[in-house]
DNA sequence: GTATCAACTTACCGATCGTTCAGTAAAAGT
DNA sequence: ACTTTTACTGAACGATCGGTAAGTTGATAC
């Protein structure tokens, strides 16, 4: 057997009664650090300090800071380009899909809330920073496209261009990730709900509805 | 008189054939660094660079780094906190006055981009950041107030609560500052009355409009 | 019982950070 | 003509940055 490792028994290797690391268990704090103050603001030092380590023991798990934030963007982007593959996405009349590919986003953002809200977060300072900027614009023309044909369609508004429509949709649920608390009053479900409600339908009520 | 400075002409001091800085051109520059960068991974050394200068140059005009971000953050909270001390904002219908509100915001940031930018883009790492998100917070809160009496006026959906509407309210609004080009295609009036239609009657359009 | 290994520790490196300081050239004031 | 003020320059400060090198420890393999 290959040494099944699990978060099991602590004092699993003696040293101070605390299991050792792996490197999902640091990418999450590393993450919620880097979301806490900032990725060029949070040194390896603090962080080494938030998971009671040094900042030597950190190298030995990840080979720069800069991998750190790679693997974090990279599950993030795969989460959210995995919506696009999905049959719902593709299949359908353009306004279910765009519905599908919305409430989906909601998803994925509330699931990898600290991933995407790093994502989200990205200035494009270096190459790496570029190239998740690049794949997420990627992403928004996607979803801009099923806007152009919904509009096409005739199921959505055509006096707004479907690009400001796309971003003013992505402004409304990338916001999310600045506010929303898992396991708070507000689920999951709920503010998808919530937010198809108001993208589609808006906020006023209609007399006579 | 009091030296009426201006930008006038060059080679005003003769040190090299440009005129001397003054503080609000310091600012507008560090500003704009700021917001490429981010105001962590902006160096002075950097800053200066900007503007063909010394590091030293730059503290002759200023204080520290943090005053930059003080001064910066003054004006866009005071744009903001302004909007709601006029009559628009505090006489007629709840819904009216909420109108009124958005459009004042949009106008504000699309006035004031860089700075507004700035201020949407806080962790809120040091006191002064936790200061400028504290007086955010509370024009948030007070654009809540008018949801809250617009839905209890009938005129804004009940079905989603309030502090949800305005949360995705803003989020449509402050991601303005994310891809708004000013002078582009689309005007500032244009942008408003988009974000007000979308968000009022959202995207879709309904059988029988 | 010795060797090997994962998982660290302590000590340190050069680079860069925000900031300061002493000096200085040109303009303005008197 | 002389002093003061404005707007800098160039060099340096201590602190902190990301990252490295070498040694140590307890568990496991043989």
């Amino acid at each position: 057997m290959t040494s099944s490792a699990e978060t099991a028994s602590p004092g699993g290797n003696g040293r101070s009664g605390r299991a050792p690391y792996d490197l999902p268990a640091v990418l999450d704090i590393a993450v919620a650090a880097f979301n806490d103050y900032g990725y060029d603001a949070t040194s390896m030092g603090l962080l080494a300090e938030r998971l009671g380590t040094s900042k030597s023991a950190v190298y030995y798990h990840v080979s720069s800071k800069e991998d750190l934030l790679r693997l974090a963007l990279e599950r993030a982007l795969g989460e959210l380009e995995g919506i696009l593959e999905q049959p719902g996405a593709q299949t359908g009349a353009a306004d279910e899909r765009l519905t599908f590919v919305l409430r989906s986003a909601v998803r994925v953002l509330t699931d990898e809330l600290p991933y995407v809200t790093l994502l989200l977060r990205l200035r494009g300072n270096t190459e790496l920073e570029r190239e998740a900027l690049a794949r997420r614009r990627a992403f928004d023309n996607a979803v801009s496209a099923l806007v152009e044909q919904a509009r096409t369609d005739g199921t959505v508004r055509a006096d707004v261009d479907a690009r400001t429509t796309t971003r003013l949709l992505f402004g409304m649920i990338n916001s999310i990730v600045e506010w929303y608390k898992p396991g708070g009053a507000l689920s999951q479900d709920q503010l998808a709900d919530d937010v198809i409600t108001v993208a589609f339908d808006g906020i006023r009520v209609h007399p006579g509805d």
